[in-house]
DNA sequence: AATGAATGAGGGTTCATTCAT
DNA sequence: CATGAATGAACCCTCATTCAT
């Protein structure tokens, strides 16, 4: 056990709790973009992390909670990427909407690994609410967000019959229609291309404030 | 013929081999809406279809082959939904562009149960290539018809610095992006709502061929 | 039914009933040789009879009647080939012994698929009694005889020490070791081999009867 | 270590990985014996081992590896009991070939398990040709070493008209007639009189070598 | 905290048998 | 008589979970 007595020399074999459990979801999304979600077993995951089998249990109880946990993670992980992508983009309203639509292009969110996860827990969502909530969730803090931006855009350009609501509901199915392709044809659809799409759509829908 | 009189334990057997393939194939769509697909097994299926456990290796070998010919059979359907649209479709470019986006919102195509399907297989493509194969060629033909009635369009409208292709895949990114919300939020979106939707984005695309 | 009110014209598409247990049965020897005793399963058999599933159970109501039914043809048949050996065979003592060898040796019975049935069904013989009964019912006939003629043998020809039971059972026992040496290494032990290294034997036991 | 005092339901974890292959390959054993080898299922067996259903799959990852290392088991082992038998005999020739018969009929080889699944196995050698490799192997190498012996007894005999390998294939035969024997007439074969069929044979062949 | 041998419920599949035709 | 679609019990195997170490 790691203590205060600890003999000089031994070394803290052992991760912190929350080390443990990312380096397990981490092994997780691996699995999952590598064999799917109904291939993705204890077995995959404890491989995946080069650790052994009974240590998913360990620290999740159950395989049920390990995957909910999975999902959970990536969703906050969207969520402080996209938070931090408005703190540090410009003051206009333009530029923030472009930087909501930058993130879900972006690196670290748009991994096709990370994609394959999405849309695993998507498949899924019918039949486990669990899954549900944690996507909705996800999607209406986006959406307010986004619909927020539009509406005072609106407002600021004087554009006519816009609703701001339909128009974030546009865009943000036009993204993850995106990633479909983005997971499906990665030869033919890639991240910079699918951030055009969507501005295209924005320079149409405001040609005030979105330039080409 | 099964009636009220058949003497209970008595089975007909009689069907044909596509009757009951097909009737296979419905009660798994039904069971991968039910159960998701993960948790759809031999068992909740031949249960859907009030049928015995073994039918379908009889019929299909195997539960790989089962899930592959389900996800055909959607494929198909969904094809020739939208060809007889086209058929019987009023002649002009816009009615053509306008049939085929009333396609993916129209009843047969649009149930969740079958939306829950194409996100469930969707969520497996990375790890099976026989499902992103099944799920492009879908994509891919449907695409190309949509980009010869945008290209059209463009050209009879002489709409400037618009790409067919490039309109095309917003539009079939919105599209299914929207099943999303469809799949997900079913008491927020509903089809004729996501439909307005993709006609909006033709409106302010093509002006002068779709009115409000 | 076939019956003599049969109308004239009317074919007997219909083997007799010996015909087709009998074609059943020679399909069982055949699958049992290709696939071994326990990969056969009533479709392997039906299908090398070029007959439909459930024609078996039609004739001899279960599998396991058929392969009891199978192990007694080749019992009888061995049965009736020695009494035709003997029948047909020299009149003396040791022609009448070179016989019974010869039979073992002789292509009717000693054909590697007959063989491979036989080791099958002694491989079963401790937990199913019946297969045990029926063997051992063949070996006993053959014994007794075989006993009869080397005892005959013996007094003919004053062998002294010689025990005729004693004999014939290590006979036998070589006849048998020799069957599996047939069955496993065709390509280094043939039946006319086979039959010499019995024949030798005798000529070692009997020099006075048996000439090189 | 396993006690009376040991808790209901509480079972021991510790066993090396070799000792739990060994208890499943005896457990397979008795099971062959019992129920024959084509009704052997993993649960006769693992209920044989007293350990559960997935204990086999486990070790020995499928039951067809089971099985096959199950018949390695018994050929290494014969192997190694006539290797002693040789060590511990006495220096002459004669007493070498005693020792190597004396091994076909001595308890631990010729127990009626043992012979059990060598006739299980033998038939189906024609249609598992890993089984055939496995019997032969072990059949050739006794029978090098008993033609090699024969050979030097002829030759130290001046026996005339003596082929050593004939002879041994007579020997080898006759020992796994008399199996056959033990196998299914226990009652009226046991084998001490095995032995001395064997024998007689030798003083027959050799009578300067072996006497009554 | 971590391991991995062991469990046993439940998965996909096979196959002897039944039975409407 | 004969067929072959259909059944369902029993097979082999997987895998989430437990637990002695």
């Amino acid at each position: 056990m790691t203590t205060v007595l600890e003999k000089p020399g031994t070394k803290r074999r052992t991760a912190s709790k929350e080390e443990r459990q990312l380096q397990l979801i981490k092994a997780t999304i691996r699995s999952i973009a590598r064999h799917g979600l109904s291939t993705t077993t204890m077995a995959t995951v404890s491989k995946e992390a080069k650790l052994s089998q009974g240590i998913i249990n360990l620290h999740f109880q159950s395989k049920d909670r390990l995957l909910v946990e999975t999902l959970r993670y990536i969703a906050d992980e969207y969520k402080s990427v996209w938070e931090k992508a408005l703190r540090e983009s410009g003051d206009s309203t333009a530029e923030k909407i472009a930087a909501l639509v930058g993130v879900d292009f972006e690196k670290s969110v748009c991994q096709r690994n990370k994609l394959a996860v999405w849309f695993a827990f998507w498949g899924e969502t019918k039949s486990r609410p669990i899954y549900r909530d944690i996507c909705r969730k996800r999607d209406r803090e986006y959406r307010q967000i986004m619909i927020g931006y539009c509406a005072s855009l609106i407002e600021e350009g004087k554009y006519q019959n816009l609703d701001a609501e339909f128009i974030a509901t546009a865009l943000l199915a036009m993204t993850e229609g995106l990633w479909l392709d983005l997971l499906m044809s990665p030869e033919y659809m890639r991240p910079e291309q699918a951030y055009k799409v969507c501005m295209h759509y924005l320079q149409t829908i405001f040609p005030g404030h979105f330039q080409q």
